[in-house]
DNA sequence: GTGATGACGGAAA
DNA sequence: CTTTCCGCCATCA
């Protein structure tokens, strides 16, 4: 199985910083249902929630909404301000685990 | 091996 | 602006 694609998306999804997002086309533009599979059977203490869709709006509505406002994510509406908080795929390889 | 499905994306109407 | 439809990769029945 593609356990190391999924392990480098979910690799990704842990640099995101805190305040921001990513798109599951950033974690893989060929592949973004398997980005969202990959996502959905994430193991715990990954920020699943930094992740929305490509225009922004959320896949797990209010519950992730909740996480994303307590890191004063920026929304305009109902969607995240990508404009703003979007991280592109290439600033996520470059960005350290700490 | 074939067909349906998903925490998706983009184009078309 | 919204809704609809098709295409994408991998997994599951």
């Amino acid at each position: 199985m593609d356990r190391e694609r999924a392990e480098a998306i979910v690799d990704r999804i842990r640099r995101i910083p805190e305040g921001m997002v990513t798109t599951y086309g950033e974690l893989d533009p060929a592949a973004p249902r398997f980005a969202g599979n990959v996502v959905a059977h994430c193991p715990p203490g990954v920020p699943w929630h930094r992740v929305v869709r490509a225009d922004g709006s959320l896949a797990q509505g209010e519950r992730q909404r909740r996480l994303l406002e307590q890191e004063d994510v920026p929304f305009n509406g109902s969607r995240v301000d990508l404009a703003e908080a979007l991280v592109p795929g290439e600033e996520l390889a470059r960005i350290s685990l700490d």
